[in-house]
DNA sequence: TGTTAGCACTCACTTGTATCGAGTGCTAAT
DNA sequence: ATTAGCACTCGATACAAGTGAGTGCTAACA
C-alpha cells in the first residue's frame, strides 16, 4: 500500500488534533478538521489502512486513533524536512555572565521547562579532553595549602590539602611557576611521565609536592568525568499530561528524573545526529531509558570551545509540540554557543 | 474529661497501628493490640471520648480513627520526653573528606531519604557572619584576573574578572599580601570605609583595584547569602504513602520540592526549637510551608563552626515514624559536626 | 460504678446490571 | 471512488443490591 496525499493529510490531522487533546480522535472530527473534504466514511477507510500499515492504533474497539510511534516518527520527519531552516522564534536568556557555568546550566535548565512545559534535562560539561590552563598553590593555614586549577573555559575546581612540611612563600611562588611553566597547556593525557620526572628534577628538594599537586589535578579531573552533572527542572510538568501522570508511570518517571545516574544513557549517546545540528529525538520505544517508553525525549548537544560538550534534552509526552521543542532547542544552541564565544574573547 | 493512663495508651495504640498500616483502626484492632485486656466495647467508649477531645478524628461514620494533628502533636511530645537521651543507633555515614561540602550535603540528603523513606532536603551553609581567611588574585589571561575568596570553614569561592590595566607579577604579588595583611579574619560587616581608604592609600596607584576586589568579595558573599542552595532527595518516596500519592497532593508537594525558593520558610525558621538541640517537628498544619499541611516535616540546625549553619529537614506523611526520623536526625547531626570538626583540626 | 456482651445501624466499598454514546466496519446505493 | 446508513462494539456512567468493618447505645453483670 502507497503512503499517497490523501493519506498524508488524514495523518497529519489525526495527529494534530491528538496532541491538542490527548484523546482518541474519530473519522468525524477529522471529516470535520478538512472541512468536508471527505466524509467520515471515506476517512474511516483511510484510517483503516493508516491502521494496517502501522500508523496509528486503536486503544480499543470502538474507540478513535491515536498516533503509533511510528505516526510520530513520519511527523517528525516530514517536520525536520520541511521547517528546518525556518527562522526561529527569538527568545528571551539573558545570559549575563558565564562565570558559573553550572548556575547557568540550572537556570537554562529551568527556562526550558519553563517555557515548554516539559521536563528539561542539562547535563554539565564534561572534562576529559580539557587543557589545563593555570595552576596555583597558595597556604591557607599552617598545615594546609589550597591547589586551585583553572581548565580551559575557564572551569575552575579547588581542593585543600593537608601538608607536613609546609614550603615558604618564596617557595611557593617558585613552585607556582614551575607547575604553570610546565603543565599549562596540556591535557591530562599529555601528562606523562617524561613531564613528571623533568619537573620532579627541577622541584628538586619539594619533588614530593609536586607528586601531591599531581595527583590532586588527577582526582580532580577524573572525579569531574566520574559523577557526572545532570541537572533536572519541570519533572513535575509531566502532571500535566493525563497519559503520563497515572501513580504508577509519574511515579516512575519522577524517580529516573531523580536518579541522574539512570539518565546516562541519555546524555552518553550523542552519535547519530540528524542533520548535523547535534538534536536527537526519541519516540517511545526508541528512547535508551527504559522509564521513558511512554514519552518522547528530545536530546541536543552543545559545545562551548574544545571538550567543553553537554547535552541538553526535553522530555514530554508522545503528543509534544516537535515543531516548538526542536525549534526551540536550535534556538538556544545557538545562543548558548555565541554567548559563550563572545564571553571568552 | 482527663487523659487518663488507659487513653493513653489507646491513643498511642491507635497512633502506632495508623502509621503501619495507613487505614482508619477500629475498636476490636485496639482490643486485641492490648491483648483483650479491654473488650472492644469498652475501647469504644474510650475513643467516643478521645474524639470528643480532638485527639482522633473519624474520616467518615462507621469507619475506624486515625489521629488528629493534635493526637500526633501529644504522641511526639512523649516520645521527645521519653526517649531524649536513649542510646541513638549508630549509622553507617562515611563523610570521608570534607572538601567540597556541597557535595557531602547531597549524598547526605540521598542517603537520609534513602534510609528513611521519606522525602530528605538539606539547605546549604548561610555565610552572611562568616569571615574572610585568604584572598587571592592571579593573572589567568593577558586581560582576565581570578579572585579566589576563601572563608572560614574552608569554603571556596572564584570570580574570574576582566581589568583594563593588568598588573604585573610583582604587582599582584604585593597587591595579594596587601589584600591578605589587612583583611584576613573581617567579616563582610566589618570592613568599613575606614579599612577600605587605608587599604588604598596603601594600594597607590592600583587603589581602582581594591575597589575590583571588594566589589567581587561582596558580591560573593552577597550572592551566596541571596539564592540560598536547597538540595532535596527522595522526593518521590511520597509515592510509597497513599494518603500523599493522589495526583493533586502529589503533584502540588512535588512542585514544591522542586521549587526550592518556597522551602525558604521552612529552613528560615530555626528559631523556636525544642530541647535546644535545633529539632523542630510541624506536624499537619502548623508546616510554614502551604503544600506540607497533609505532612509532617521533621528539621534539623547543623552548624559547622562559626556561622557556617544550615538545615536538615525530613518530608513525610503524618504517620511517619517520627521516633525514628529524631533519632536518625539527632545522630546525624552529631556526626556531621564531629566529622567537620576532625577534619578542621 | 465501671466493664462488657449484644444488637441495630451507618456507610464506604464492591459487584452486577442496564443504559448511553462515540466510534467503527461493512454493505449497498450513488 | 465516494458516501449514506445501519448494526455492532465497548468504555464510561449511573444505579441497585449486597457486604462488612465499625460504631453507638442499651442492658446485664461484677
Amino acid at each position: 500500500m502507497e503512503l499517497d496525499e490523501r493519506k498524508i493529510t488524514i495523518l497529519k490531522a489525526i495527529i494534530k488534533n491528538y496532541m491538542d487533546t490527548g484523546e482518541p480522535v474519530g473519522s468525524r472530527t477529522i471529516s470535520k478538521y478538512v472541512d468536508n473534504k471527505w466524509s467520515s466514511a471515506t476517512i474511516r477507510n483511510e484510517m483503516s489502512d493508516l491502521e494496517e500499515m502501522g500508523y496509528i492504533v486503536q486503544p480499543h474497539t470502538s474507540a478513535g486513533r491515536i498516533p503509533s510511534d511510528k505516526g510520530y516518527r513520519f511527523y517528525v520527519d516530514q517536520i525536520v524536512l520541511e521547517k528546518d531552516n525556518e527562522a526561529a522564534e527569538v527568545q528571551e536568556l539573558m545570559i549575563q555572565r558565564i562565570d558559573r557555568l553550572e548556575s547557568v546550566l540550572k537556570r537554562l535548565a529551568k527556562l526550558l521547562a519553563h517555557d515548554t512545559n516539559y521536563a528539561a534535562l542539562i547535563s554539565g560539561p564534561r572534562y576529559q579532553e580539557n587543557k589545563l590552563k593555570f595552576i596555583q598553590l597558595s597556604r591557607v593555614d599552617v598545615d594546609k595549602m589550597l591547589i586551585v586549577t583553572v581548565l580551559e573555559g575557564n572551569l575552575i575546581k579547588n581542593t585543600i590539602v593537608p601538608v607536613k612540611d609546609m614550603l615558604s612563600d618564596d617557595e611557593i611562588l617558585n613552585m607556582n611557576i614551575l607547575l604553570n611553566s610546565n603543565l599549562n597547556g596540556l591535557t591530562i593525557e599529555e601528562i606523562n611521565l617524561d613531564v613528571i620526572s623533568r619537573m620532579k628534577q627541577q622541584a628538586g628538594a619539594h619533588a614530593e609536592v609536586v607528586d601531591l599537586v599531581l595527583e590532586q589535578v588527577a582526582e580532580v579531573i577524573r572525579a569531574d568525568s566520574e559523577d557526572l552533572q545532570i541537572y533536572t527542572s519541570g519533572a513535575t510538568n509531566i502532571f500535566k499530561y493525563p497519559e503520563l501522570s497515572d501513580n504508577q508511570k509519574a511515579s516512575e518517571l519522577l524517580q529516573t528524573l531523580e536518579h541522574t545516574e539512570l539518565l546516562k544513557d541519555l546524555v552518553d549517546a550523542d552519535d547519530g545526529s540528524e542533520k548535523g545540528t547535534g538534536i536527537q529525538v526519541y519516540i517511545g520505544e526508541e528512547s535508551p531509558v527504559q522509564a521513558m517508553r511512554d514519552c518522547s525525549v528530545v536530546t541536543a548537544n552543545y559545545e562551548l570551545g574544545e571538550g567543553i560538550r553537554g547535552t541538553i534534552g526535553i522530555i514530554g509526552p508522545k503528543r509534544m509540540d516537535y515543531e516548538k521543542v526542536l525549534k526551540t532547542l536550535r534556538t538556544l544552541m545557538t545562543q548558548l554557543e555565541t554567548a559563550f564565544k563572545k564571553e571568552e574573547r
